[in-house]
DNA sequence: TCTTTTCCTGACCGTATGGTCAAGATGAAA
DNA sequence: TTTCATCTTGACCATACGGTCAGGAAAAGA
């Protein structure tokens, strides 16, 4: 922007144009598709020659595979806001708004990921059959625990979980289809709370925690 | 099969071969979006050689579209099963039972319509304004009535049918992550009822009509 | 049987894509 | 200043893709 900016610095140069290229390859890779999403598109997007890209990421599966990650470790972040919770009111209300204000913020990684494990999940497999499973089966033991502990219906546990994924991650992955009937515009501020009010309602409900 | 198979008809030709088209297509743009699905993969799998399919269908655009359209008609079909019911237990009972079903019977079809939306819906965005609007507003309108007359808890009904849609189809856009959940293997005929069970149970208790 | 219409398909074409490379530019180290 | 490592990029390449076409096969109609 300055005309008198110094010249950046090497590690500087690198994490600027990674990060530009990545948040390009996001957008376009959620528009398109892995398989619809262009080198050249993300380039343009990014501002550089596409060369430039292969310079930083050697193939467009690398480049993906890197988007997936970075997709994954800020769904790892919310995945936290289920626990240190007394029972299912806090520790499920939060983790509802945790992952509805991902789809809010994040609707382009959303979307990646949810087209990843459509087609199968060829690059984050390892992930689901580790980390995620881990994480399901803890926090499947937990609510186990405040269904045993009263604080809640006897619902499936597993199912739970769907159902709080499912909920959430649709106002991003169809939020093109809630933008149309909506009067082809976005939800407002408003409208938002009213989202995460109704999910949260209706789930918190839905399995007899208030 | 049959050696002896007479000859078929002109009809009978062109309603097979389109079929066979129709089938392989679904698949293949399922798992593999419509970027990365390639007519000659299309043609493989349906037994066909690639200039067969430019017969029938002109270019890979009319293809998915009318994959796309032919999975709205199933969508359609589901729609109905809400109406004619005297209140929300049986008529919000019913369209889950109806969207887990075709969760189950079409999931790639579901995956197809999935990957439509989340691009943004270049192909069915007509749809979306008119029918599915429609649908919508006069789905809300009957959720209302209910909650007037007391069958139900007084929910915004526009992210009541959100969490329908989501809860359902998650099963089929989501089954490759489900299932790897599931030890690698696909839901068995009890889980799918269990499935089934705890939707209808959770959202019907969500709204405060059980 | 003969003619017409529909169906079938191997070979082909232009284009776009992922990826490479060599040569130059630029910042860091000596 | 000189040397070295990193960064940049236009030009290029092989491949794969969507789509075309001509000519033959097969069914329908006369």
């Amino acid at each position: 922007m300055s005309d008198t900016a110094r010249p950046l610095r090497r590690i500087e140069i690198r994490q600027q144009n990674e990060t530009l290229i990545l948040q390009a390859a996001e957008k376009v890779f959620a528009e398109a598709g892995f398989g619809g999403a262009t080198m050249q598109l993300i380039a343009d997007m990014a501002g550089l020659p596409k060369a430039n890209l292969h310079y930083y990421f050697p193939t467009k599966e690398a480049l993906y595979r890197q988007v997936v990650q970075n997709i994954f470790e800020i769904w790892l972040q919310a995945a936290g806001s289920m626990d240190r919770a007394p029972g299912p009111v806090e520790g499920i209300g939060a983790y509802i708004d945790a992952k509805m204000e991902i789809s809010r913020r994040h609707p382009d990684g959303s979307k990646v990921w949810a087209s990843e494990v459509m087609h199968g999940a060829p690059v984050i497999q390892d992930y689901l059959e580790t980390t995620l499973r881990d994480w399901t089966t803890g926090r499947a033991t937990l609510i186990q625990r405040w269904i045993d502990e009263g604080k809640m219906a006897a619902v499936n546990p597993e199912h739970l979980l769907y159902m709080l994924w499912a909920t959430t991650q649709h106002y991003a992955d169809f939020g093109h289809q809630i933008e149309t009937l909506n009067g082809g515009k976005p939800l407002t501020e408003a409208q938002w709370r009213a989202a995460k009010d109704s999910v949260k309602t209706m789930i918190l409900r839905g399995i007899g925690a208030i």
